[in-house]
DNA sequence: CATATGACGTGGG
DNA sequence: CCCCACGCCATAT
């Protein structure tokens, strides 16, 4: 099924987070069916293996970035985000986060129904 | 087996 | 803004 296990479920939800936009680990845990699991998101990020994955569009709920500032992951997460129009200052965006959940079953549309 | 540690979250003082 | 407590849980020591 498209669901398999929680990690690509994760995967799946972070994946979902459109560009010039972030989703708290919380709330991609939520949307993965897993409450309160936020850590777990934190580590399937952290073992993920695919360059492709959007994962610096996660960042904490307060919109700050989890790395440490002299964490040169920090440096790139907000290269990233910056790079894709959400300004990082001090270490924290300012825009608000989106619905994860809304916009994974926009792309479930998407993917099930097509550009048309 | 007991503790500590993380890319966390929420609530309260 | 700060600090703390607690919930959460796979890994590491």
């Amino acid at each position: 099924m498209v669901d398999d296990s929680p990690a690509r479920r994760i995967l799946a939800a972070v994946r979902a987070i459109p560009p010039g936009r972030w989703a708290g680990y919380g709330d991609v845990a939520r949307t993965a069916g897993l409450p309160g699991r936020a850590r777990m998101v934190a580590r399937v990020l952290a073992h993920a293996s695919d360059a492709s994955l959007p994962w610096h569009r996660v960042l904490r709920s307060d919109g700050r970035i989890a790395f440490a500032g002299d964490d040169p992951r920090a440096a790139e997460q907000a290269a990233r985000l910056c790079r894709e129009g959400v300004p990082v200052v001090e270490g924290r965006v300012r825009t608000p986060r989106i619905d994860v959940a809304r916009a994974s079953r926009a792309a479930l549309d998407a993917a099930l129904w097509g550009p048309g």
